[in-house]
DNA sequence: AAAGCGGGGGA
DNA sequence: TCCCCAGCTTT
C-alpha cells in the first residue's frame, strides 16, 4: 500500500509530466525493439545527442532481424561519435541472440531481460515498464538525484552499496496502474526540473515536500564521490600513405576504442617522441620510413575521456613503396582508399585529424 | 567494491 | 578552462 506521501509524490510527477514532457519518438511506441534501441543509446548519453542516432538506427534497421544481419563495422560506423562502443557491440550481439534464439521476440519481463548482454538493471526495468507495463522502478542518474533531494537520502550515489537504499524506496513509489508513464515522468522531471546544477526550485511542484529545499541542502544533494583524475597518455600516430591509400588497423580488445580503426600507434610516457625508442620499433615492424619526413607536427590534439587524457600528434609519411605483405601481417595494417576510410568506424580523435589534414573533406 | 569504457554541453 | 553528466561489464 502506498502512503499518502508516496501517492502525492507520484501524482504530482504525473501531473507535471502531462504538462512538461518533451515529444520523443520512443515514447510513441510499445515496440520492445525500438524501446531497447533507445535505452541503450541513452545510457550515459543526453537526449539531444542520442536522438539523431536513434532515428538513424530505426531507419537503417527497422527490425531486430535487420540489425542482427548487419556487419559489425557498419553498426560501429553508425554508432561513431556516441562513445562507449561496447554498447554497440553488445547491442549487435544481443540482436543476434534475440533473432536466433528467441525467434525475434524480446523477453517480456525484467528478470529475463536482465540476461541480455548490455542490458543491466536500468535498461531491463525501462523495457519491462515501457513495453510491458511491469511494475518495476527504473533507477538512473535522474532518479537517484530526485529521490536524494526530495526524500533526503545522503548515501553516496557513486557507491554500488547505495543502490539497495534507493531501489527500495523507488519500488514503493511506482503506481501499479501507470508504471510506464510514472517512470518516464520521474526521469523527465530530473532532466528538466530537478537538474544537477541550478534546479528550478522556484517553480517546483514538489517544493513544499522536498527535504533538500526545506533544509537548504539542494546544493549538497545528491552526495556523490568525486571521480579520480584522468590518466594522461601520449599518442604518436604514424600516418603511412602510398599512392592515395592510407594504412589503418582495427583496434583490439584490452584498450579504448575496441573495434574502431586508427593508424600505426606509438605510445610514449611523455609528450616527446623518443626517436631512440621509436626507430627500433619501426624497424622491427619492418617499416622503412624516410626519417627526414618524421618531424614533429605543429598541431597537438587533446582528447579527453572520462578516465584518460590523451595528447596526440600525427606524423604523416609518404611511402615510396607499398608495405610488404609480411609487414601488413606483423602490424595488422591494411591500405584503404579515402572513400573506404569514410566508411570505417573511427574514434572522434582520428576523424578530427582526417578532417584537419583534408584527407576526409566531407564530414 | 573498484576499475575500465566516450564524448559533449554549459558556466 | 573547469565543471558537470553515469550504465554495464569485467576484474
Amino acid at each position: 500500500m502506498a502512503t499518502p506521501e508516496q501517492a502525492h509524490f507520484a501524482g504530482t510527477l504525473l501531473r507535471w509530466y502531462g504538462q512538461h514532457k518533451r515529444a520523443l519518438p520512443w515514447r510513441d511506441t510499445t515496440n520492445p525493439y525500438h524501446i531497447w534501441l533507445s535505452e541503450v543509446i541513452l545510457q550515459q548519453t543526453r537526449v539531444a545527442q542520442g536522438l539523431p542516432y536513434y532515428l538513424k538506427f530505426v531507419e537503417m534497421y527497422p527490425t531486430v532481424q535487420q540489425l542482427a544481419a548487419a556487419p559489425e563495422d557498419e553498426v560501429l560506423r553508425l554508432w561513431q561519435g556516441l562513445g562507449y562502443y561496447s554498447r554497440a557491440r553488445n547491442m549487435h550481439h544481443t540482436a543476434k541472440i534475440v533473432t536466433d534464439l528467441y525467434g525475434g521476440r524480446f523477453p517480456d519481463n525484467y528478470a529475463e531481460l536482465l540476461h541480455l548482454k548490455g542490458v543491466g538493471s536500468y535498461t531491463a526495468a525501462a523495457i519491462a515498464a515501457f513495453a510491458f507495463k511491469e511494475r518495476v522502478a527504473v533507477l538512473d542518474g535522474n532518479v537517484f538525484r530526485v529521490l536524494a533531494r526530495v526524500f533526503g537520502l545522503s548515501d553516496d550515489i557513486a557507491a554500488p552499496a547505495s543502490r539497495k537504499v534507493f531501489q527500495q524506496l523507488a519500488d514503493t513509489l511506482v503506481p501499479p496502474d501507470a508504471p510506464d508513464i510514472y517512470n518516464q515522468a520521474i526521469m523527465e522531471f530530473g532532466a528538466i526540473q530537478c537538474t544537477p546544477v541550478m534546479p528550478d526550485c522556484l517553480f517546483c511542484p514538489l517544493q513544499q515536500s522536498c527535504f533538500a529545499f526545506n533544509h537548504g541542502m539542494v546544493q549538497e544533494l545528491p552526495v556523490k564521490a568525486k571521480a579520480k583524475a584522468a590518466r594522461p597518455r601520449y599518442f604518436h600516430y604514424i600516418v603511412l600513405e602510398h599512392e592515395g591509400r592510407f594504412y589503418l588497423r582495427k583496434r583490439l580488445e584490452g584498450d579504448i576504442w575496441q573495434g574502431l580503426y586508427d593508424f600505426y600507434l606509438y605510445e610514449s610516457p611523455d609528450k616527446n617522441l623518443p626517436m631512440e625508442a621509436l626507430l627500433p620499433e619501426l624497424q622491427q615492424a619492418g617499416l622503412e620510413v624516410d626519417l627526414s619526413q618524421l618531424q614533429a607536427p605543429q598541431k597537438e590534439y587533446k582528447h579527453v575521456l572520462s578516465h584518460q587524457k590523451i595528447t596526440a600528434r600525427f606524423y604523416r609519411i609518404k611511402l615510396k613503396k607499398r608495405l610488404k605483405d609480411e609487414v601488413l601481417q606483423e602490424t595488422r595494417l591494411a591500405p584503404f582508399t579515402v572513400h573506404e576510410i569514410e566508411e570505417l568506424p573511427k574514434p572522434i580523435l582520428i576523424n578530427s585529424y582526417l578532417k584537419d589534414a583534408k584527407i576526409l573533406v566531407y564530414l
